[in-house]
DNA sequence: TGTACATCAGTGAACGCGCGTTCACTGATGTAC
DNA sequence: TGTACATCAGTGAACGCGCGTTCACTGATGTAC
């Protein structure tokens, strides 16, 4: 059930393997750009260079590919946001604000199909059925850890700025309501949550 | 194109005035429960105690009906959140604090149907061709308008505390988050987002 | 190394269903005289 | 007040289209000897 591992290296795959891969890749972008309806059994193995006939053979049914797409776009989205911090102190103020850069980046807003499949489906995933939205639940628990492993150790206890389910959110939200605006409106709401969500770090003087 | 008064009070309506806004209720009530993928004609059209057959009277297009229901349901939650503040000064911590309670409720987050329409459909409106776009943006606009008015006329400036925008994607996003988990899960996500929107204002001792 | 056969991944036509949209028609409302 | 007619809102059957799903078949891969 789990997706086999995240970037296709060396490790030799089948045939069948590599198929399943090149669906899953295709399912994953369509659904972070048009959403769980956007996925067309065809156009997704369109998409992978297949015939739509074959879908079943590697999936038991729709729903079942839209569940495994969300695990795969979910830990790819994971994976970037958390390379993004290499380089630098695991956690801190630098880490979260290269965090928050990065999510609410303009580069971000624009691509939808590598984006956080949690931004392009929240809404969404609040009306699916039982086994859809567990598998929702866990993308938001993984950008929720991705969000307090940054986090600076001496945070502020009971503040927005120390609370890693409340910058998911804002996050999330603001994501989607940029993707929602044009031109200055959208750099705005950009702009104005980056500041939101770092104010109490940059009062405090936040270096490092 | 606007619609006829929020509640339909005494102002007499014609026959055909008063099918046209069963249809708008019908479709208001659909798209917050859901999205848009979840507006049928002919579901609407039933629910409104009519046959499908008649829809293309009311209304050019499914498009166009969203797009007037989409306009219904967010004056209806933007009142609703309004009336909450009666009684209180117009702004201040303690309206912001009504709002939040109001906005982050158990009460909100189960009401899929009479619910904010941001909320239930900010993924999607990120998605859809410009005049729905513009819809869904001018929702997100009455919101944070909301949220403006009720904000501490001594707000902080740069935090997340004194800027409407931060404070309506934190919302948005919360409810969505909420409403994908269950229980405890559940709880904790509206818990922790509306103390981290308040914290700020405890801080400072936030009386009245 | 070469041949025969079994397994496996993928093909493409076909099916059933739901949905947006159209349209000829009906029954009711309301106006003219 | 009453009758005749025009307008209007709504009905329900039908259409075309897209989509998820099934299935008999094909061509390729790989194994046995």
């Amino acid at each position: 059930m789990s997706a086999s591992s995240s970037t296709s290296s060396a490790t030799k795959q089948s045939r069948r393997e590599q198929s399943h891969e090149r669906i899953l890749q295709a399912a994953a972008r369509a659904v972070c750009r048009d959403g769980y309806a956007g996925v067309g059994v065809a156009a997704v193995m369109k998409e992978a260079g297949l015939t739509h006939g074959g879908f079943y053979a590697h999936f038991d049914s729709r729903e079942a590919l839209l569940a495994e797409a969300l695990e795969y776009a979910g830990k790819r989205s994971v994976a970037r946001l958390q390379e993004r911090g290499r380089g630098r102190s695991a956690r801190g103020v630098s880490a979260l604000r290269a965090l928050v850069d990065a999510y609410l980046s303009e580069a971000h807003v624009e691509s939808f199909e590598e984006g956080c499949p949690v931004a392009a489906l929240a809404s969404e995933m609040a009306r699916t059925g039982p086994e859809l939205r567990a598998v929702a639940g866990a993308r938001m628990r993984d950008l929720v850890k991705v969000i307090e492993g940054v986090l600076p150790a001496d945070r502020p206890a009971g503040s927005l700025a120390g609370n890693a389910v409340a910058i998911a959110a804002t996050l999330v939200g603001a994501l989607q309501m940029a993707r929602t605006f044009d031109g200055a409106e959208r750099r705005n709401v950009l702009r104005d949550c980056r500041a939101a969500l770092l104010a109490q770090y940059d009062r405090d003087g936040g270096a490092a």
